[in-house]
DNA sequence: ATTCGTTATGTTTTCGAATAAATAACGGAA
DNA sequence: TTCCGTTATTTATTCGAAAACATAACGAAT
């Protein structure tokens, strides 16, 4: 015990309106899922998370954006499906920026900082 | 649903070793209170946390870096008691100085953006 | 040796979140 | 009008982490 040790840090981050969670790492990772499938069930199936948890998740940003970011189709051709809007795919886009800069800024902070000086 | 929202960013950041979590939130939270108290158990108390909880957490954190960040005597006059080591103290300084500098680095890039053009 | 309040540690119980299951609704196509 | 695979929604079940509980160990003081 108490050797010397390497220290990594690591962060999350999400943003968030006062109605809740808005974006995070996992509903970002769905939205890329749901765009590459064209599927709200099959992107739940993928990612081993269950359809009901998925459309919970996708309900939850789409009502809390002035336009949704999943446009979803019932019924029809194949039964339906979804696609991701512009502000979906804007979406993605800046929460993946933010969150690589976020990281970026705290990797050189850590690098000046040394907890164990032994 | 659908209005247009105000967005914030909340981040969580964490340090940890290939052994696990060593610094957080919840983790400095306690030192602090240890420190407060001169007990962990104490510390537990306050913060409606099990002393089983507190006592696994400080281990963690004592086997993960050179030197103890809480020193721990049992038994004795009033039944013993804990206090932080220097390097205790400097753990909890050194985390909320980065975590308020990170809280401050993703508030300024949150003011670039806007998510919700109407 | 007894007392005291703490640290130390194993065991049991509880609780809530996540998952699974079941069913309905939908609408284009054949 | 029947079929299909999806979205939509409610209800039931499972599972694991957290809390609660129970005891032992400790050592200075009296």
């Amino acid at each position: 015990m108490a050797t010397k040790e390497e220290y990594t840090i690591k962060s999350r981050i999400w943003i968030r309106t006062k109605n809740g969670a808005f974006l995070g790492f996992g509903r970002v990772a769905l939205l890329k899922k749901i765009d590459e499938y064209g599927s709200i069930s099959k992107a739940a199936a993928d990612m081993k998370m269950s359809y009901k948890k998925a459309w919970e998740l996708v309900n939850s940003m789409n009502s809390q954006h002035s336009s949704p970011l999943v446009i979803r189709k019932i019924g029809g051709k194949g039964g339906g499906g979804s696609v991701l809007s512009a502000a979906g795919k804007n979406a993605i886009k800046v929460f993946e920026d933010l969150a690589q800069k976020n990281d970026d800024f705290l990797n050189d902070r850590m690098k000046e900082i040394q907890f164990d000086d032994e």
